[in-house]
DNA sequence: CTGAAAGCGCTAACAC
DNA sequence: GTGTTAGCGCTTTCAG
């Protein structure tokens, strides 16, 4: 069963003699041109078959002005990006798709890779299209990238420009449904550990959430950015402890600072879901491995990156597609609100 | 719709052009050859710097034969390789120094891309060389990939052959050191919650934790295989509990399971730490987030990635180098144990 | 339907 | 030191 290894790796040439045709009829089988001869085709594909041959990338790239390679910029350092079970479902989805077509994924961590080599990276023609997971409005350098190739964003960019691509989930529908669940059950005294506010995601939350409460003519009780960490969103919870009184219900915009949270109210004696009604963000894993389970608004992100990853590769095959994509959030109860 | 037109990049003849110097000069200057005058070095930087130029990659491959890419496969599906620190930690390190080298490096979560697809992509001359993280037994397309590029393993490889070039920690030693961490503490009745056994990882930490056992004199209470998740370990401490009792104390081999038996013991009314001793292993974030903070044996994860891409990065450019490297541990004590 | 020919942008001998 | 000359392996007109 074992094949031979390719290590002088067959050419287009060789299979071309071996089949008894020309380059140019081996190059159209292999880019599954319908103009050849049955006969040609099956000739072509045997000597395929038997050579072993796999086109050598470099020279299809040159002559075809394609790469056939995105690159996933993600724009955090490694530790956020591993430390969240979001980014994750994010690259499970577009994985995926990219895993069925016939690109490759470059995934660049733009912190590590110095971002002016990723950039360079990207702008000698590396890749044919790009895809940013996460976007602070302090990324620069990502604007520039959407100059050179087609780039699909994940969440609105901080700055939407008339020809911007990119899937979103409603974050500000999430936030208002997440403070209106609270508000129907009766709470009064509500606050919220808040994403980043150089994000998107973080500024649209916190939207929904002051929109819902002004329109129940409430005050927030605490407002604190838990930078979508864990221990951010432990130090969050301790500042609003801090104030001296325990709110009555809480809306965390990620389910891994809700983590935190549970910690520092714990810390303080306070139980999560008995003292104090708590609702996520995110429904990831985190939200079941809490005790109690943690009640959220779920965000498909997995779909999100799906979604990401179809619009990329219709824009890079010239299909015609939507530039944007809500996607809708839906609230899963469990025991802590 | 179109999106922005790539720019038609400057290429070395323009820059040849433009200096008042020929390709070759310009290439030099590009790969850092000491053979230049200093006027053309300086004329062809400033031509560089005006045009913006940035070698075409593929070009640049084709001619000389070589990517300046490497692959990071995973061998695991997408969950499981983003629900683990332990690969953020191995991925961080790796990033790292391949960030800081002129190479990129091309992520294959395996399971996603068909492998065979992924095994075409890396036999297609795409990449000059691998690294993968971690590796089960039934993991055969992997053998086959070291026939064709430089590969580095994360963990001794399932089986060793002579020419293999890996990183890894010692497990065995580190599950002695856990177990008798246990054993000197008065311990008697211990159990374990064990890795995969067509892990190296777990088969070693297992073979640890049996033969300081066996030195004590002791017999395992039981031994349950929790899969390296976090679902997995609290199975498996669910039915280390069913048997009746409660083990005075615990070895579980990672981290993350480890979080999973809190929840288990929890489940039935049993306090870690206080009920049963608990030492880990990995030191993730994980162990800190836990309540009591989980003991546990630290692996230097990022360091084993950073060796192992230093490793590799020394094969590719024909320096020399050691085939392995075996990274110590060291117990962290904390509060579970 | 098929082959010949002309590059894609760069590196690497090999002269000079 | 520097330029000239061949390709690297493939795609893509353009004839036929």
């Amino acid at each position: 069963m074992s094949l031979t290894p390719v290590r002088g790796a067959a050419t287009i040439e060789e299979v071309a003699a071996r089949a008894g045709v020309s380059r140019s009829t081996v190059s159209r089988v292999v880019n599954g041109s319908t103009a050849v001869s049955p006969s040609a085709l099956e000739s072509v594909r045997r000597a395929i078959e038997e050579l072993q041959y796999v086109p050598n990338r470099a020279a299809r790239s040159l002559a075809s002005r394609q790469t056939r390679a995105i690159a996933l910029v993600i724009p955090e350092d490694t530790d956020r990006f591993f430390g969240d079970p979001f980014f994750g479902s994010i690259v499970a989805g577009i994985s995926q798709v990219i895993g069925e077509s016939d690109y490759v994924m470059n995934m660049l961590i733009a912190t590590d890779d110095a971002s002016a080599k990723a950039l360079g990276y990207l702008r000698g023609g590396s890749v044919d299209g790009a895809i940013v997971a996460s976007h602070h409005t302090s990324d620069t350098f990502v604007d520039r990238l959407a100059d050179t190739v087609p780039v699909i964003f994940g969440g609105r960019p901080a700055r939407v420009r008339p020809a911007d691509h990119y899937v979103d989930v409603d974050n500000v529908q999430g936030g208002r449904d997440a403070t209106r669940y609270l508000v129907d059950r009766g709470h009064r005294r509500i606050a919220t550990v808040a994403g980043p506010s150089d994000m998107p995601a973080g500024i649209d939350r916190l939207q929904g959430f002051r929109d819902v409460l002004a329109e129940a003519g409430l005050e927030p009780v605490a407002v604190e950015d838990g930078d979508f960490t864990e221990a951010g969103g432990a130090d969050a919870m301790r500042r609003i402890l801090a104030s001296g009184d325990l709110p009555e219900a809480l809306f965390v915009a990620s389910d891994l600072m809700a983590r935190g949270a549970y910690t520092a109210l714990r810390e303080q004696g306070h139980e999560p879901g008995r003292d104090i009604a708590i609702i996520g963000f995110d429904d990831s894993a985190v939200a079941t491995s809490l005790v109690p389970a943690l009640t959220t608004v779920r965000q498909p992100s997995r779909d999100q990156g799906r979604q990401m990853a179809t619009m990329l590769l219709d824009v890079l095959a010239g299909r015609a597609t939507a530039n944007t994509a809500i996607l809708p959030t839906e609230i899963i109860e469990r025991g802590s609100a």
